[in-house]
DNA sequence: AGCAAAATCCTTATAAATGGTGATTGAACA
DNA sequence: TGTTCAATCACCATTTATAAGGATTTTGCT
């Protein structure tokens, strides 16, 4: 038999809170260590017990949800932050993602959906709503819109940039490609042109933002 | 009113390919344009008709979808392209989703959700189905595990990092932080000892996979 | 056949990044 | 109170990248 899950949950209401805490406490596999009803008072929490996950609420006075997932996994990089907001809100959840939570469901949410989420996330693995995973997928795509419809890329500039973000040098890429370092650095003078760069950061970040690596030619 | 999406249909089983046209004839917004048993034609009917989407399979002698949508985006950019699968075959999506195909839809979709992928590829969003989001999640989280629980960047190296990915040089930093280049460049040193990289490139792909640009700290 | 774009190569100069080594200060922590 | 680590600065040598010109050859397309 594998050990329970312990488990902290915070939200500032007082009723969501016990009610959570009732829907989580009958399902046997977990084990409620502690409430709180702010961010604030959860580091001292946490060093009176042994806690795998914190769930917890968005919006919340003092410290919100937020602030508290990046202070844990900063200083508690072990413990696993769930979030459990009440709105699908599109900016929250790109605060979140980008901030490396774990998890993140919404508050209508049904007992076995946070069951499975629990679990998925104690194994090391992220869970997330179907609403937060289209919201990024949009989120993803929506950036690169713009730049992938006007820019143009030949073969040997694709395959060029291709090299420079895996690392090589001007010199490895001539070896490479049997060109001179002349013909690479032309490439490279109008990649920087075409992709209005200053550096090789910028081109590097291009090929990345475009996933430029995956491609097999 | 608007107008209709003209859409071109490529499978190559013939009872599929009736049966999915039969479906999208009876939808008046669309129009299907024409029909092709394999990829290789597709060019030659492009030239012939005017095409919004393309509706491909996957799986096909010849040319398969994969090289269909590529010979698409690389030719003929503004034509999209839509994926309909018979499996969830998790390498394929990663595949097609690097690839940068518009859609991927799996051939057990509703009439009612290809409609509604075909209306969002059209508007110039992506559409996919839940389970091909999943997929892209898993993916895009698996990679960054190791990486990320296993180096440290202290607090200035993020700063610093961040300001060379946003293609500042050492100079720059330097004016940005009140600091002086020798420190900049000792900062330098140690990311590219840390994060085991050659040079620049390095540094920058490890700041986009691990969304260090839209950390705000 | 003829045009346009892509790919190739060249030189000269300057700016920037990388490698190596060493040293000081202050904060955090046990 | 001693130790670790982050942050700061310095010097020197070398390699790479960037800037700015011009030039020729291949290739794909009509």
């Amino acid at each position: 038999m594998s050990k329970k899950i312990n488990i902290l949950i915070v939200d500032d209401h007082q009723i969501f809170l016990e009610g959570i805490c009732a829907l989580l406490e009958s399902i046997p596999e977990l084990n409620i260590v502690d409430t709180a009803l702010n961010g604030k008072i959860v580091p001292q929490l946490i060093s009176q017990h042994e806690i795998d996950i914190v769930v917890t609420d968005i919006n919340m006075p003092e410290m919100d949800g937020i602030e508290l997932s990046k202070l844990l996994k900063d200083k508690y990089p072990k413990i696993k932050t769930l979030i459990l907001s009440t709105h699908n809100d599109s900016a929250m959840i790109s605060k979140c993602i980008k901030n490396n939570v774990d998890g993140y469901l919404l508050k209508n949410a049904e007992k076995k959906e946070l069951l499975k989420a629990l679990k998925t996330i104690y194994d090391g693995e992220k869970y997330f709503a179907e609403e937060v995973k289209t919201e990024f997928m949009n989120q993803t795509f929506y950036q690169k819109k713009d730049r992938y419809n006007t820019i143009q890329l030949s073969r040997r500039e694709k395959e060029v940039l291709k090299y420079i973000t895996l690392e090589y040098t001007t010199q490895e890429i001539s070896d490479k490609l049997f060109i001179s370092q002349n013909t690479v650095n032309t490439h490279r003078k109008n990649l920087l042109s075409k992709l209005n760069s200053k550096n090789t950061a910028g081109l590097v970040k291009y090929a990345m933002e475009n996933r430029l690596l995956d491609e097999e030619d």
